[in-house]
DNA sequence: TCATTCGGTCTACATGTGTTGACTGAAAAG
DNA sequence: CTTTTCAGTCAACACATGTAGACCGAATGA
């Protein structure tokens, strides 16, 4: 313990280089999906070793994991017209960046099983939530459309990159906005 | 040739078989996706063999581009309101059945380059379409939006089998068109 | 100073997969 | 009847990948 204090302490090396395993591990399962993605590639953009993967992580499912976990949104509640203004927010912040983690597992979803389920159980909590504050026998349907929509905005935005969308989410918001809107307040 | 009519003649056997292991391999890639999905599981659900397989389609890329191909949608035109009808006539068909094709292409798009391609080309056209007909110099986002509601509902519904989207073509329509209108007309 | 922990590197193994080629027997052709 | 073609079967190969374990050297702690 009475030594010259090292550049960079053992515990902090290693924070630093799992950082950089999962950060690349994000890149590569959101480029690639996870069937395609290696451990041999994953450690080579961390500038680090298949080895070490395999002892912080684990094995690649549980890296993969780690890597996908979706952050749960903000609750939704109050009137039609307060649900709608909300869901407008949630959406203009997806469209203007969605973590890297989402992108990960919603591009891996098609694929993996867990990683269906991880999007599954988000959309689902959301759905139930807004479900649940809307008027009219065809709630439920509703609320499945604005999952749709918001589910096919993101996707075709960072995924598919499909054409139109690669506008500001302001100008996107001004087209998709009412949308919302009109299913919310029915 | 002066022979007893064989009970199945040789061409028709061929045939036959082909069509059995191109269903499986429409089957098998839409469930799991193109890396997932192996070509003795292709040939086994096919009750045949992997080996006659590639004999009959080349290689895995081949099978997967000829199970995989989309049917190119019918042409969209007329006056915004003319576009509308279209649009809602189109997407109730998807709704209502999306081809084994086309949900093999949907399936395997975000981890297969050449699926992605298939199904961007697609959608493309017919955004090119709807886009050249529409007035407002947000028809670029609003062809856009229209694709992207379009792609979030069809997976939705058979892909990812949200919650809300398992209702009729009609219900979901009675809730989704008028956003397709709200979409063409402005 | 000495022993221990631990981050990092390298090699190797088991497994699954696409793909190939040899072989068989029956249908087709003469 | 003889030869040729060809659908179908089987075994094997080359390769990539997840994973485990041995090994090294420096930071750590007494």
């Amino acid at each position: 313990m009475r030594r010259l204090r090292a550049v960079t302490t053992r515990v902090e090396q290693r924070r630093r280089t799992e950082t950089r395993i999962l950060t690349a591990a994000r890149q590569l399962f959101g480029e690639q999906g996870f069937d395609r993605t290696t451990i041999r590639a994953i450690a080579t953009r961390a500038g680090s070793d298949p080895g070490l993967v395999m002892r912080y992580f684990g094995s690649k499912e549980k890296l993969f994991a780690q890597a996908a976990a979706i952050p749960a949104d903000g609750p939704i509640e109050g009137s039609p017209e307060q649900i709608a203004e909300q869901l407008v927010a949630a959406l203009t912040e997806k469209l203007a960046d969605e973590p890297a983690a989402a992108l990960a597992a919603l591009r891996a979803m098609f694929t993996h099983p867990e990683a269906a389920e991880e999007v599954r159980a988000a959309m689902t909590a959301q759905q139930r939530q807004v479900a649940a504050q809307l008027s009219g026998d065809d709630a439920l349907v509703r609320s499945g459309v604005i999952g749709a929509l918001t589910l096919g905005l993101v996707i075709s935005r960072h995924l598919v990159r499909l054409d139109g969308l690669d506008a500001s989410p302001e100008e996107l918001m001004a087209v998709a906005g009412p949308l919302l809107e009109k299913l919310a307040t029915g």
